[in-house]
DNA sequence: AAGCTGACTTCTTAATTCATAAGTCAGCTA
DNA sequence: TAGCTGACTTATGAATTAAGAAGTCAGCTT
């Protein structure tokens, strides 16, 4: 564990996967709209007020998390309305579901009030809570101070640097 | 699953947990901070230096995580110095790997290159690569769109808008 | 053809966030 | 006790992000 750490330097985080993934949805509004759209909320309007943010904002975001591929733009139509777009998540929205939980019980552990989380997400099948975990490819559940950081195959060492 | 979604409307988010962590966490440099923590970085000028960021915005996101709890500032002496002090991770902010561990396994799925991920995270006991997943309290796994949003004990819901 | 409504865009201004550069400060070593 | 160095702080200015209000636009209904 301490080889790589203690080297922390020479490793150039050009290519980090966190770094990538913050330059999408880096901010509080974006992963606040991501939330709601776990929440089931679609349109557009509707995602301005309850993220509680103006509509400039809004619409900035939905294009960024639209561009980066996380939501699509559908056509919908009621029945006597013209057809309208919502903003739906793909696969590739879907699967940021893992941070959307993580984020929500960290803050339901460590920032909570008394009266617990506001919202429960359940499994559909059984109707127990679900939580996100650590586990290795395994199996093995990973409690915290029981994993290592180590290079992967993206790893680009740089000589140490001369200051 | 619909019921309560469809009365979106109905709840308030003032006791949301993901926003209240937001608040905390909920900037690009805040979080590549905590990537840094995990990653082993305990001193102030390696924290500006990896995360790429100015010293005045390291001191600011250092004094805020620390502040907030994540972080605690120790006091560490190496030989032939003085007593400087270090910023290392408290229960609460070692927590918070979920987050991390979950935003980095999104990155590496849909914003790696070609080469792959740079490092990636290990059982200390088998080597296997440790991946963030949903798991109900039964202990199933749960894929994505087998879980719904149901109300909490903090859920306060709030009258409908006349609008 | 006019009205209506949801979905935006534009404009202006305020607030926040950041980098760069230049200090400041503490205390061990020489 | 002067220097050195890591850990900051201060100052300034640029860039980003936001709110609020108002305007635009499309197309179904009347």
């Amino acid at each position: 564990m301490k080889d790589l750490l203690e080297d922390r330097d020479a490793w150039s985080m050009d290519n980090c996967s966190i770094a990538r993934t913050l330059e999408i949805v880096g901010n509080r509004t974006s992963l606040l709209i991501m939330r709601e759209a776990f929440f089931g909320t679609r349109r557009f309007d509707d995602f301005a007020k309850r993220v509680g943010i103006g509509e400039p904002a809004a619409a900035t975001r939905l294009k960024e998390l639209t561009a980066a591929g996380l939501l699509e733009r559908v056509p919908y139509q009621e029945p006597g309305q013209r057809t309208r777009y919502a903003y739906q998540l793909t696969d590739k929205g879907r699967d940021f579901r893992a941070v959307i939980v993580a984020l929500r019980q960290w803050g339901d552990t460590w920032a909570a009030d008394e009266q617990g989380p506001p919202v429960v997400v359940r499994h559909e099948n059984c109707g127990a809570e679900v939580h996100a975990v650590l586990r290795c490819d395994e199996g093995h559940d990973v409690p915290v101070g029981d994993s290592f950081v180590d290079a992967g195959p993206g790893l680009v060492r740089v000589g140490p640097d001369s200051s």
